[in-house]
DNA sequence: TTACGACATTGAACACTGTTCAGAGGGTGT
DNA sequence: ACACCCTCTGAACAGTGTTCAATGTCGTAA
């Protein structure tokens, strides 16, 4: 039940949009009455919290390849890039995890929130070893980071509320890889490091 | 009245967030009847467009300064820090005009959306300045602004929703500014240019 | 077979939202 | 006194998230 629910919601996020899915819209889709739902979720942020975790373990399976490249600038590279595509791919639940306000502001105190720590977690080190490498250099791990997530998402964000509209629709996807390689080649060559 | 309407309008999304605000509140504010506001603004989504371009009004009239500036490569790196600063410094216009889904999507269609258009191409320019000079090479200028602009985009915007609350919070705005110029310092190098 | 408790389900309501529209009220000009 | 215009509003409609007493449907024990 728990699952049919989520499924016909996640469906109706995916052909409507996010704003215009209601309790009552689930409960017709699954022919159940609206109190039902009330039955295994405490809230519609629950239901919105469980896509949520949904849409952390399918961004966590796509980048367990990535995390096994072995020289940190081509991975990080590719955490990157692999990000933005996950953004493109599944803009719904990017827009669920990474934009939308609903959710959010009780999990950050009640539940612990591991996703978030631990794919953070995952960025820092990656980049804690570029600048062992020499990359990077001259900033904290921190401002890095932020930087560097933000720029991936920034591009998304703009894509997926329709902020770029000044640039050709259907290429848009194309513009948005090629600008966030832009910033790679500048912040992580693949060449040799250049002299210091 | 229009602008009173607007003014509390401002008001009441500063204090309560954006969602929590509904016409009926404004009403109350202006103590007025709620049907009265549909005797200045067709929608609540005209309001809201309304504050979007006061926003972009505001916007402009802090980067006029930076614009003055002549050396492109310190042009850009001004207009990407102030338009950081602006979102840090006025959260709900910022999210009213880059992050909001509501009011956009007619406006693109039916206005003109002059503001837009006219941001994007002082970008571009100065881009393309900073590519005659020899930065920022071996990419669409299409590309270059949308991977700028994302960047310094998806800092202000994480910050926002509160998505990087895996830093201490006190410093979220240093660490922003620190990682967009980190950024600035890989792309857009003060010193001489390196060798290519 | 009957009685009981546990479970799943729901109709109806509450308070809220954005929005519309017929009508009330006041002021001015004839 | 009448007509006109303009500003304003009460009341309603359809929609939202949410709650709760009440209904039905089981399997089990007496």
């Amino acid at each position: 039940m728990r699952s049919r629910i989520l499924e016909s919601a996640k469906s109706l996020f995916a052909e409507d949009g996010f704003q215009n899915v209601s309790i009552r819209k689930i409960a017709d889709k699954i022919e159940y009455s609206p109190a039902t739902i009330y039955l295994y979720f405490k809230d519609k942020d629950a239901i919105l919290f469980a896509l949520h975790n949904e849409g952390f373990r399918t961004l966590f399976s796509r980048q367990g390849e990535n995390m096994r490249i072995v020289d940190p600038a081509k991975r990080l590279r590719a955490l990157l890039e692999g990000y933005l595509d996950f953004a493109l791919d599944e803009p719904e639940y990017y827009d669920l995890m990474f934009m939308l306000f609903t959710p959010l502001p009780k999990i950050l105190k009640t539940s612990e929130w591991r996703y978030g720590r631990r794919a953070f977690r995952a960025l820092q080190t990656t980049i804690q070893e570029c600048q062992n490498k020499g990359l990077l250099k001259n900033t904290s791990i921190e401002a890095a980071s932020l930087g560097l997530w933000g720029a991936a998402h920034g591009i998304a964000a703009l894509l997926l509320r329709q902020r770029a509209s000044m640039l050709p629709e259907d290429e848009l996807p194309a513009l948005a890889r090629e600008g966030l390689r832009m910033l790679e080649s500048h912040l992580l060559p693949l060449a040799p490091i250049p002299s210091a």
